[in-house]
RNA sequence: GCGCUCGUAGCUCAGCUGGAUAGAGUGUUUGGCUACGAACCAAAAGGUCGCAGGUUCGAAUCCUGCCGAGCGCGCCA
């Protein structure tokens, strides 16, 4: 049982007996909002509900506080030892900590592992809720950069938030392997007569793919090769459609190292040249052609077309020409349409399915698989009933496109489980783009920059993780001389990798990132290694107390003195996590968790300055130990949710 | 032109459905390792929350207008 929730629930009944009003009809009970007072002499927790309700009862808020603290104090609150109001009108709950800590450490011994997310799956596991999430989705033609690398921190932290809290999540990722991306590679190959080298494949691309868009800048003309390419691709017979296959398959290996490397795995890769070959579209239509939402135009611009009616819909309001043209004069079917076939299948409502076979294992445990045409198995995947797509905010208008036709074409309950999980780009900082030398002269100076894959400009992911890498090992090496060379690179790397995730996970979804090499690479403050830090400390604590013959108490004694300020925050950080993971869960918001990792990971740096554990007297060092491997738990699953590697030293 | 997002400390960002004295990190200055690891902690300085109105007991938060920034808006892919 939550603090927060007893609280809650005290609160509402305290309002029905204290304001009997505002319970009639039943129904109309008010929200009961809760937060940290500004100064901690108010109390632990306090309530502005009275604040809230003095207009609707016209009625000075300090009064109705004071009737309802009144009200409150005939019963007592489990983990509640005072309450009291204070101007202009809250109510304030300090915590009986005694009670508290009995509570939650005992809870957190209990669930271990499970501890945050247990009460969440009490709450969600009756649903049987199957989610798709879709991330990484990079073009498989050059390097990952770090704006694909956002996505996926992001989509995976989604899918271990969301897996946390009781749902089936099946991750997939999307190869677009028959796009102009990859037919510029063709192209390059065939035009530049480049030869392999050294580089890994995937860097060999990215200045491949650089290179010929230089040279379609030059002979506009070229563009007729990439066209005829393309169209060989899309058919997927002839000799070039074969080396484009080999090209995305080879790219696509790479892109799935750079990302086991961060922790991230995926359950399904699809291939968009199987969508194709399977004709998901047409068999799409056939079942949409009923719809009165689809029509073929008889006049008007889109005369010829067959297009999705979406001038009615208010999301669409104002627009000049709002309908979406799904198969064009000449018959063949634009993206949308093929978009729309896919979400489809992702729903279990196509009617059509692909066949699947393993594509191999991966360092989780799990097997990752991929869809074929044909000879596999069938039916295990897809079929969601809630499908999230991990995609940049550019790609905002044509999501809701798709989720809105899907619900014009007769998929309302689809079309409501449809979520664009859109976030905001990476940009180069003004300083990124100068150590880059992405800066011409003649251009004027901006304070950030976009990257460009077909300009060549932007930081491979690859070349982010070697470069914080490094940094790490070297810090290590330095900290503990002692270690293996195998050993310090092998710290470093979960080090880099903290590092990175961290810095990919901790804004708003809204927030521009300007990517900064100095900010990256930062391993102190508000960052991922400072999370390890506080981690390897705790355990340390631990370790020394076990080797004097010290461990954590199974039944919580309480010293003489009263529990300082230090515990007392650290104790209501740990008991926060359920609720906040629910919270991360219900808005769809990881940096909920990387900014309480941090929150919990700070307050354990200041218990750890203010109270000593092992030299503490028996009793005081018994009950912190306990206090701290609560604490250890907590973090651990914080960063376990993060995708952040828990250290014991480093 | 229309739509979405953003503007908070020198810099990078938090600030929850309106609530108490607007918070972190970083940078600057200062103090703290014979200690459970200093990848740490403590302290100081640093703010007209873009501007102007409005709504109300109360606005960084909601509404309107303006200024500035970014991104979208094809039978393209």
């Amino acid at each position: 049982m939550l603090i927060t929730e007893t609280i809650r629930q005290a609160l509402q009944l305290g309002l029905q007996h204290a304001f009997p009003q505002l319970f009639t009809p039943a129904e109309s009970a008010p929200d009961v909002a809760l937060e940290e007072p500004s100064h901690p002499s108010f109390g632990d927790l306090s309530s502005p509900v009275c604040l809230k309700l003095a207009r609707t009862l016209r009625a000075n808020p300090l009064q109705l506080a004071q009737k309802l603290a009144e009200t409150l104090s005939r019963e007592p609150i489990p983990g509640v030892a005072e309450v009291n109001v204070t101007p202009p009108g809250y109510v304030n709950f300090r915590f009986d900590y005694e009670g508290l800590a009995q509570l939650v450490i005992n809870q957190v011994g209990r669930e271990g592992d499970l501890y945050g997310s247990r009460d969440a799956i009490n709450y969600t596991l009756f649903i049987f809720f199957k989610v798709v999430i879709e991330h990484t989705n990079i073009n498989p033609n050059k390097a990952a950069h770090i704006g694909h690398l956002r996505n996926a921190c992001l989509g995976d932290t989604l899918a271990r938030i969301l897996t946390a809290v009781g749902y089936e999540v099946e991750v997939q990722n999307y190869i677009d392997d028959t796009g102009t991306a990859v037919a510029d590679i063709v192209v390059g190959y065939e035009l530049l007569g480049w030869q392999e080298d050294e580089r890994s494949f995937d860097y060999f691309c990215w200045d491949l793919y650089t290179a010929i868009n230089e040279e379609y800048a030059k002979k506009p003309e070229l563009k007729k090769r990439q066209l005829e390419v393309l169209h060989s691709i899309e058919e997927g017979i002839d000799e070039i459609a074969l080396q484009a296959k080999k090209i995305a398959e080879r790219i696509v290996v790479c892109h799935l190292k750079t990302m086991a490397r961060l922790g991230i795995f995926y359950n399904l890769l699809t291939w968009e040249s199987h969508i194709l070959q399977l004709g998901f579209w047409k068999h799409a239509l056939s079942s949409l052609q009923g719809s009165t939402s689809l029509v073929l135009e008889q006049d008007g611009p889109n005369v010829g077309c067959w297009v999705v009616r979406l001038k009615d819909h208010p999301e669409f309001a104002g627009m000049e020409n709002p309908d979406k043209v799904l198969v064009r004069s000449n018959g063949t079917a634009t993206y949308v349409a093929k978009d729309i076939a896919y979400q489809m299948w992702k729903f279990g409502i196509l009617g059509k399915d692909f066949s699947y076979a393993p594509y191999g294992s991966q360092e989780n445990g799990a097997t990752l698989w991929t869809s074929v045409l044909q000879g596999g198995e069938t039916g295990a995947f897809g079929g969601a009933n809630k499908v999230i797509n991990v995609i940049d905010i550019r790609q905002k208008y044509l999501q809701d496109v798709l989720r809105v036709s899907l619900g014009q074409l007769g998929y309302q309950e689809q079309a409501a489980n449809s979520v664009h999980f859109a976030y905001e780009l990476v940009v180069l900082s003004a300083e990124a783009a100068k150590e880059l030398g992405v800066v011409s002269d003649e251009e004027e100076e901006k304070d950030m920059y976009a990257m460009a894959g077909r300009k060549g400009i932007g930081v491979k992911a690859d070349d982010l993780v070697e470069l914080v890498w490094q940094k790490a090992t070297q810090e290590v090496a330095r900290r503990s001389p002692g270690l293996s060379t195998l050993e310090q690179e092998k710290l470093g790397l979960q080090i880099a990798v903290a590092a990175i995730r961290y810095y990919m996970q901790r804004y708003n979804m809204n927030t521009l990132i300007r990517f900064d090499f100095a900010e990256a690479l930062n391993m102190q403050g508000n960052s991922g290694p400072y999370l390890q830090y506080a981690h390897a400390r705790a355990h340390n604590i631990l370790e020394r107390a076990a080797s004097r013959g010290l461990y954590p108490a199974k039944e919580i004694v309480f010293p003489e003195e009263k529990l300082n300020d230090s515990e007392k925050v650290l104790l209501r950080r740990i008991a926060a996590l359920p609720e906040v993971l629910l919270k991360a869960a219900g808005e769809l918001a990881p940096s909920t968790i990387a900014e309480y990792a941090y929150q919990l990971a700070a307050s354990f740096m200041a218990f750890y300055e203010a109270s000593p554990v092992t030299t503490a007297p028996p009793a005081v060092a018994t009950f912190r130990l306990s206090l701290v491997a609560a604490y250890k738990q907590a973090l651990a699953n914080s960063l376990q949710l993060l995708g952040i590697p828990a250290l014991n030293r480093m």
